[in-house]
DNA sequence: CAGTGAGCGAGCTTCCGCTTGACTT
């Protein structure tokens, strides 16, 4: 029997910290939480002071069991959960299903993973502090209120399996206003002045300043009036500042930095990061990657010291330990940094290295010395104005300090283009200089920038919601219920024009630029849009951007013992939910969401546009009359909120029937997958370069002709010994079919020569893989569907769950 | 890949945070 049972949350932590303490301790893990609110349910008892249900979920099931078995066979149980509210809580949970006492039991709690930690948190056990597990409880019970009595008004009011939270809703909110904000924009021209001029020194050595002038132009008039002021304008040098400037470097990374980083130098998705430094955290090679400290242990101080020093000499060190600032943080983890600072560099791929490294360059140099820069700040008068002045800057870094090693980027690096400056040439005050070009150019301003996935993250971190373990999923949930899309734009061609004063002369150039261009921005869908509104109309405390920081306020007093959970609860539920009752009656005239954009001049029936079951749709006429509506989806790039009655009627001229070949008719539609032919049985895409609206019969018999040739020669060759094998021709050359799975054939081979058998041994060569069952067209329309609603782990575990519900649907289908 | 679209049905969907593997729909 062994003496002692510690319990941590992760099991890389467990095995850490089990060589850490002798053979007396045996060291487990719980795998995060091992008991939450029923699934199912509400499970949460109103008339009986919120009591919850709770229930161990059965992914959880053989972990709880081995836990209790082994702490049956122990004398003490330490419980070594994380010190913040979700770790108390998962202290408390594993008490009361382990069934422990406090005779068996104690709490013990550390920060940094050492020996010197874990042995002294050992020394001093507490008890399970109770009224930091009720604030988790309060914070779990309403997050569970929230969803589940928001999430079927939006059921029952938009569309089905929609869902609202208090932390993805006002994600959403964030990515629909910015995206208001982008469509109501206005740019605005200007012009900007900058100038390239000479100076000759003492001993007539020429050289050359860019500077730019301190006054942007709203009108070419005006641009072009400045540069004939110029013409023959004398210009001198005012003023010369010299100032020396300190740089410091940022802080060690955070989930919320690291993910904001790996962004921008690495062009990692949050999530791509997250799986990255998972793996580097189970290999023991950087610290734990969920957390929102920047506080670095004593060890990772001193060990980042030598290593600056022995590489890079002692004026390259400066210990400094940061602190917190952002909102809410709980702290109950290190930074993220290498386990041993002088492992420079990991092995493996090239993410997991690189990743590795931006870790290994943050973390030392934050324990180097600041870079001193000196800046100069050249004024350039001209004579008889003013108001007007150029201005050169010149840096030169004295020392570079951490520079030396990392430099930190952000966001809006790629606008400023002209941020490069270096070394000015020796001048003084007072010295005449000659212009050699000056130039006005047109520019625009631009529209705030789209949310990418790393500045929502950052967004969300400063209004202190989420959390280091939400943020990377959050972002997929929007995702997968399609609230929010994931998008690049192509930049469009912009033209402008340039004033150019060369030789007393000057002249106007038009030049052309992209602008615009964005790559992986997060915008909203119609669904997205209608949702919010929706929720912020009726919802406004929910969808509140301070909803969470105020409620967190509320969870602090609970911890500190000074207010009672339940009331916190009462409070919140006797406001919130009447809110919810008197939505659910309020008779909509029109479904959320709809827009009624006019007549149709034909029929002079009603056209809208709202949501459907399967997205945005069109429709011409309303349901209680007697001829049946018509209906047609919205293209890509059209939305609801934006789209006009022109474009709708325009949505109509398809489907169109373009004439009759072999006596069948032929369609031209646009569908989910874009425009098609569909001819007989026969549906043709219509290739990129064809417009759906005026292909021509002589085009798509063209298309239905080259499509049955492809169809014709499909089939290389069939066996009758076995009907599931076919020798057939796809998209990249022959290949064998055989129950549901494709396999390879060698470009020695000739596929008319294959035989039965020649077949038969290729398969097995290349392993012969389980047999897929061909499903029906509506079976798998149903699974995706299922699929779609469920997370990609639940479908997983429930598979057989779903196919029985998409069983069912398919059922209802039918009739 | 699949080319759909309004109510007499049946019963489903959903939250946030803590942690990792095990899947073939």
């Amino acid at each position: 029997m062994q003496k002692n049972l510690v319990i941590v949350e992760s099991p890389a932590k467990a095995k850490t910290i089990g060589k850490f303490l002798g053979e007396d301790y045996k060291v487990l893990s719980s795998y995060g939480h091992i008991r939450d609110l029923k699934k199912k349910s509400i499970s949460i008892d109103y008339e009986h002071d919120f009591q919850p249900t709770y229930e161990v979920p059965t992914d959880k099931r053989s972990v709880v069991n081995e836990l209790k078995k082994e702490a049956k066979d122990s004398d003490m149980v330490w419980l070594a959960s994380d010190e913040d509210r979700e770790g108390e809580a998962i202290s408390w949970h594993l008490y009361e299903v382990l069934g422990l006492t406090p005779e068996n039991s104690k709490r013990i709690v550390f920060h940094e993973i050492t020996k010197s930690a874990i042995l002294n948190a050992i020394q001093h056990p507490r008890q399970i502090d109770i009224n930091l597990v009720n604030a988790q409880q309060a914070r779990r019970i309403l997050d569970r209120i929230v969803g589940f009595e928001l999430s079927p008004v939006l059921w029952r009011k938009v569309k089905p399996s929609l869902s609202a939270g208090r932390v993805q809703s006002v994600c959403v909110r964030l990515i629909v206003e910015r995206e208001r904000e982008v469509i109501n924009f206005k740019p605005q021209t200007f012009y900007r002045v900058y100038a390239t001029f000479t100076l000759s020194d003492l001993k007539g050595q020429q050289s050359e300043i860019k500077a730019d002038l301190n006054h942007r132009f709203d009108t070419p008039d005006e641009a072009q009036a400045f540069l004939e002021e110029c013409k023959n304008a004398k210009f001198y040098i005012s003023s010369i500042t010299k100032k020396p400037v300190k740089r410091y470097p940022a802080p060690p990374f955070t989930t919320s930095t690291l993910q904001q980083e790996a962004a921008r130098k690495l062009g990692f998705s949050v999530s791509k990061t997250m799986l990255v430094a998972q793996q580097l955290y189970e290999l023991g090679q950087i610290t734990y990657m969920r957390t929102d400290s920047v506080n670095l242990s004593q060890f990772a101080l001193d060990s980042s010291k030598d290593e600056i020093i022995k590489t890079m000499g002692e004026k390259y060190s400066h210990s400094r330990q940061y602190n917190t600032t952002s909102k809410g943080a709980q702290e109950a983890h290190e930074a993220i940094r290498p386990t041993n600072l002088n492992v420079h560099e990991t092995t493996g791929d090239s993410d997991f290295r690189r990743l590795y490294d931006l870790i290994w360059k943050r973390t030392v140099a934050s324990q180097m010395t600041e870079a001193s820069v000196d800046r100069t700040i050249v004024n350039i008068n001209i004579e008889n104005d003013r108001e007007n002045h150029f201005i050169a800057a010149g840096e030169v870094i004295v020392f570079d300090g951490f520079l030396r090693l990392y430099k930190e980027s952000f966001d809006d690096d790629a606008v400023d283009q002209e941020d490069e400056v270096g070394l000015l040439p020796p001048m003084e005050k007072g010295q005449v200089l000659q212009y050699k070009k000056i130039q006005a150019a047109e520019r625009y301003t631009q529209h705030p920038p789209r949310y990418s996935e790393a500045s929502l993250v950052h967004k969300l971190e400063e209004l202190g919601i989420g959390r280091p373990s939400t943020y990377a999923p959050t972002i997929s949930t929007i995702q997968q219920r399609q609230y929010i899309e994931k998008e690049s734009r192509e930049g469009k061609e912009n033209e402008f024009s340039i004033f150019h004063l060369t030789n007393g002369e000057i002249t106007k150039e038009l030049k052309k630029e992209m602008v615009g261009a964005e790559k992986l921005k997060l915008i909203p869908t119609d669904v997205g849009i209608v949702v919010n509104d929706f929720l912020t109309q009726y919802f406004p405390d929910i969808m509140d951007y301070n909803f969470t920081a105020t409620v967190e306020k509320e969870f602090d007093e609970i911890a500190e013992g000074d207010k009672k959970w339940t009331s916190i609860l009462q409070d919140f539920y006797s406001k919130f939910h009447p809110e919810v009752v008197s939505t659910t009656e309020i008779k909509f005239e029109h479904k959320v969401g709809e827009r009624i954009l006019g007549k149709d001049p034909v029929s002079g029936r009603q056209v809208s546009v709202k949501i459907g079951r399967f997205g945005p749709i069109a429709q011409i006429g309303k349901a209680e009359e007697d001829e049946k509506p018509k209906f047609s989806s919205l293209r890509k790039n059209q939305s609801i909120e934006t789209i006009t009655i022109e474009e709708v009627l325009e949505l109509f001229k398809l489907p169109r029937t373009i004439g009759i070949f072999e006596s069948l008719p032929v369609v031209v539609n646009i569908g989910r997958f874009g425009p098609y032919v569909h001819h007989g049985s026969l549906f043709i895409s219509i290739p990129k370069g064809y417009d759906p609206m005026d292909i021509d019969m002589e085009q798509a018999q063209a298309l239905i002709l080259a499509k049955r040739e492809v169809e014709r020669k499909k089939y290389i060759k069939s066996f009758d010994d076995e009907p599931e094998l076919q020798v057939l021709n796809g998209r990249y050359g022959p290949y064998i079919s055989y129950k549901g799975n494709n396999y390879k054939i060698p470009a020695t081979q000739k596929p008319e020569d294959l035989t039965l058998e020649l077949c038969y041994e290729l398969i097995k060569t290349q392993g012969e893989k389980p047999e897929k069952v061909r499903k029906t067209q509506k079976k798998r329309d149903k699974a995706t569907e299922a699929a779609k609603a469920h997370t990609v782990r639940k479908s997983a575990k429930n598979g057989a769950a779903a196919k029985k519900a998409a069983a069912k649907k398919a059922a209802a289908k039918k009739l």
